[in-house]
DNA sequence: AATTTCATGTGATTTGTATCACTTTCCAAT
DNA sequence: ATTGGAAAGTGATACAAATCACATGAAATT
């Protein structure tokens, strides 16, 4: 119980409550591991739970029905993802899958929304939460709708190393497991575009590439495409 | 005050409170009249209010700043905007230009947010509108990432009949004062783009064109279009 | 009503990017 | 280490949609 306390503090969302609020949460979490490649939820599926990430990558994706995938997020620890089905009863609108093994907290809608009902301070952070992934969304609708390929490849790389980078004496490494073809899906275009654009930067000094990882040698240069 | 609190029992955020809650609401709430072309807020603004529309049309748009723009959303009666900015001090995400004279309910942030804090309700309310927005945020960018451009210029006519349009037996009017520019600034897409699907829609019979009226008068050849 | 100004429709052309085709590189299994 | 298979890089081609160009139509201004 104490343990699930600690790590329920670790999460943004909730670390500004006080100590019973903690509590109470940290009793109706129940922590579960899952698997790299592990189907969290699907969209369509009834939506009963929010999560949050101890440890590990989760990838949030929306598909076509003719097998075209968007990838919308990539959250990592602290993130909380599925907030939109609390007090709406309506199914995930997007696919969970883990990225990287995780370690996962787990509340039930019907506990939250229980709680959140007689503690406003919970719910404002909720909103708060709400706010910035709808701001997130529109920034990202703008970029899709008026800036080309190479452009919205650098600004996802900026987005994917100010959330799951490693910084290390100027530079940033992103050690990702993201195929090509999952970050042509993150930033809407195909597989071969995102390679010549990653060759371009590489080409011209912004990052370096070996497999998987990419490092971001120079981040202004990089910036350097970003427009709008 | 009386005249107030009707006004706000039709605004679908606050129509499920109770009496009392109503009254505050109202006592907050200063009513403002818009001409049309009226900007109420640009974005980079400082967020200072949440806005309801008692009449008329507000349209909330992305710029960049070579000049092209993407509009988000087109909102009329009972509908909430900028809701984005409570909690959060932080600017205007987009901007809001009257598109037909409004009749307008503001809201200071600071007088709503001290509201909320003490009335779940409400919170919950706010989260549910902020839920839907997201959701709808993420379905346009799955169009705009996954479909092309006639697909998406039948999804927005389809949503703007919904949400705008008028049900004449078995056909509905489309009566926004929409250039095809700004039509095609909701699908981002180009203006001349616009005017081919919408001649091709109007071949097939999907649609009928009389200058800025529109009117579908085939729903289900043009939801044929829909996809994903 | 006449004239100017702006919005729209539509063909022609260009451009960006998806797709195709192939090679090379990387990684896993043996 | 060797081999097989998938993922990635890259040139060539195809295609959708942007842009350009202009004619037509509508609206505003005088």
């Amino acid at each position: 119980m104490n343990k699930n306390t600690e790590l329920i503090k670790h999460v943004p969302i909730f670390s500004q409550l006080e100590q019973s609020a903690l509590e109470k949460i940290a009793s109706i979490t129940v922590e579960r591991k899952y698997r790299k490649g592990t189907i969290i939820f699907m969209e369509g599926d009834k939506g009963e739970a929010l999560y949050f990430i101890k440890s590990g990558k989760v990838k949030i994706s929306k598909n076509s029905n003719d097998g075209r995938e968007l990838i919308l997020n990539i959250y990592g620890s602290g993130d909380v993802f599925a907030e939109v089905t609390l007090f709406n009863d309506v199914m995930y609108p997007a696919t969970a899958e883990v990225m990287e093994d995780a370690v996962v907290g787990i509340i039930m809608n019907t506990d939250l929304e229980a709680l959140v009902r007689h503690n406003a301070d919970l719910a404002l952070q909720i909103i708060k939460i709400l706010n910035k992934r709808l701001y997130m969304s529109q920034m990202k609708l703008k970029q899709m709708a008026l800036s080309d390929t190479y452009v919205r490849t650098a600004e996802v790389l900026i987005k994917l190393a100010k959330d799951h980078g490693v910084e290390k004496d100027g530079i940033i490494e992103l050690r990702l497991n993201l195929s090509r073809q999952e970050l042509a899906n993150m930033i809407g275009t195909a597989r071969e575009t995102v390679s010549r654009a990653l060759s371009q930067f590489k080409k011209e000094g912004s990052i370096e590439i070996s497999g998987k990882k990419i490092i971001i040698q120079n981040m202004e240069k990089l910036k350097g495409w970003l427009q709008a």
